[in-house]
DNA sequence: TTCGCTATTGAAATGGATTTCATAGCTTCA
DNA sequence: TGAAGCTATGAAATCCATTTCAATAGCGAA
């Protein structure tokens, strides 16, 4: 009975250790690779193993090790209950951030379910379902992270970096970002500029002010700010419709995004206004659609597998105890005439 | 000393017992919410859980429970590698998923590394790692998802329903799907269509069938096929300015994707032929740049939110033993004339 | 007053690995 | 030849919660 129960059963080391003749720690050592174990053993443990389609429970083996071996990943996915974009930029930032994990044979966890409130990340990393975060924007979280680093919750965040902030940020070079789009509207001579974000993000504030900073350059060139609250593609345009309506005849127009982009375009092209012959436009991400659309866009890129690399690496240091510094990566334009 | 070293550890289920003055299955049970537990010790024990910080060990939890509440979810993330396009509609269907699962309470393992044999997907199951997959994507794996499916495991893939599959597949009916844009075009009398995706792939060979029997019903019409191999943006653009470059005319054009439609657009648009004046073009999926791009693009629609409900639920339907059925979920077309 | 039933409760078994610590068997060096 | 130092190995402790099963208490019915 007992016999037949476990014959039903998966493997566990235990029985693996008795088919292969040797004790239970012997067949962990062999199956994790620790040089304590003499050859022979090492390869008569896995041919059992192997033969009895054993695997090692990985609950078990997480129960006791200090690690997990997983980084819960937080973006907004679910972003469009707030009016956001679901922009394919946080997309390929997941792709780098889950390669760069692969690499390290770590499991991602995706946007646990009701991962609100400080509270529940604290609970989450307490009740050891991941060792540390990964997360995709800063969005209006801010307060959150900055709690969360104040718990020295293990974490790294793609966004701004900030000062004061107390926590591993990397970001895109924003403010640079912002100079390259009003150093080429300088060099095409556009002297009425308008800036498309909400300013209330911070990495959006950065590039407002890079784009401001070129814009002092030059005496004759006005800068206006097109403020927008959500990020919805539609609202974006609409009041990208409303600033053509009241009169406004911009020469040159820098997005947040190049899905801001894109909206600034289909409102801009009810007036017939098409760039790059009626207007400059510069959006930022560079994500693949860009090159694609019609007119293409140029724009500021953020190498997405390069930020996902770095996260992880980030947050890896912090779980080998160190305190890693915020890193700012470099930004370049891509230009595109089509 | 074994005090002190205690003191600095996280609490366990024993210590919340001994403080509210309970046995350990008393907080277990409380804290699960199960009935079987007076109103007042249960209040106690959530206050000292609460006052303490304490948060259950989801590892040692899974160990016990046959359930370990996880799924694993596959997509093609790095497909680039193979060439295929990073289409947003994969993220939005991950979105989905996501969404369904959150409200389940069940956590969501990412394309874990390194998953490409059966071997691979059998252990990750064997060794707890999650209690079946989702598959976004049959792609080339066609082979592997039966040999999985007659080892019974637990999995629902996206895709193509294919009757001797084997396996729970969720898909939307892409026959049908061709068959609205044949409709369509036999509406506008277009008599010239292509085909333009690699109908190796069984949801766009039957895409291709959809179109193929509405062709049957005029005389008149003519239908071609542009196969293509790999499915980068790329390689579609290239092979749609090779086909233009031929001689070949057509004055409809029916593309695998809403990605292919754009790299058709662009195409076409060398040759001055711009949709829906020179030629109509039907797209599939309707991601959400399908209705900004210029021109906006006419589609067929899948709706991600319903097929990761859906997807998920067979799922679940499966961990409770039973055989679901493949669905095939119905189709829309969506008519955009800009 | 006693029987039977239900609602709570807790002791002990259980899930499956990793790690510590002790030991046996061999070398090596003086 | 004896002390010291390795290497390979296993027994037992440990990680932490859930579940089974037995026991108790409380209450109404007879």
């Amino acid at each position: 009975m007992a016999e037949k129960r476990r014959r039903a059963m998966r493997p566990t080391m235990d029985d693996i250790a008795r088919l292969a003749q040797v004790s239970k720690p012997t067949v962990s050592r062999a199956l994790s690779g620790s040089r304590l174990v003499s050859e022979d053993k090492r390869a008569r443990i896995l041919e059992v193993a192997r033969e009895h389609g054993y695997a090692v429970n990985r609950n078990a083996q997480k129960l006791r090790q200090v690690r997990t071996n997983t980084v819960a990943v937080v973006l907004d996915f679910h972003s469009h209950r707030h009016g956001a974009i679901g922009d394919p930029f946080i997309y390929e930032l997941l792709a780098g951030v889950s390669e760069a994990l692969s690499v390290r044979d770590v499991d991602l966890l995706l946007s646990p379910a009701g991962l609100e409130s400080v509270g529940d990340y604290v609970d989450l990393h307490r009740s050891r379902g991941a060792d540390g975060f990964i997360i995709l924007g800063q969005g209006m979280r801010e307060p959150i992270l900055r709690e969360l680093a104040r718990k020295d919750i293990p974490m790294a965040v793609w966004g701004a970096v900030m000062a004061e902030s107390g926590y591993c940020a990397v970001g895109s070079d924003n403010f640079a970002g912002g100079r390259l789009a009003g150093e080429r509207f300088l060099q095409l001579h556009r002297k009425s500029w308008v800036f498309v974000g909400n300013i209330a993000h911070e990495e959006i504030r950065l590039r407002y002010a890079g784009l401001a900073e070129a814009a002092r350059e030059s005496t004759e060139v006005e800068l206006d700010l097109l403020r927008i609250d959500m990020m919805a593609f539609s609202e974006t345009m609409s009041k990208a419709r409303e600033y053509l309506q009241s009169g406004k005849r911009p020469d040159a127009v820098f997005a947040f995004s190049d899905t801001a982009s894109m909206a600034v375009i289909s409102a801009f092209r009810q007036e017939r206004l098409i760039p790059p012959h009626d207007y400059s436009l510069v959006g930022y991400n560079n994500i693949p659609p860009a090159a694609h659309f019609s007119p293409s866009i140029t724009t500021i890129e953020q190498d997405t597998s390069i930020a996902g690399t770095i996260l992880v690496e980030k947050l890896m240091q912090q779980l080998d105890g160190a305190r890693p510094k915020s890193v700012t990566l470099p930004t370049k334009l891509i230009v595109r005439e089509t």
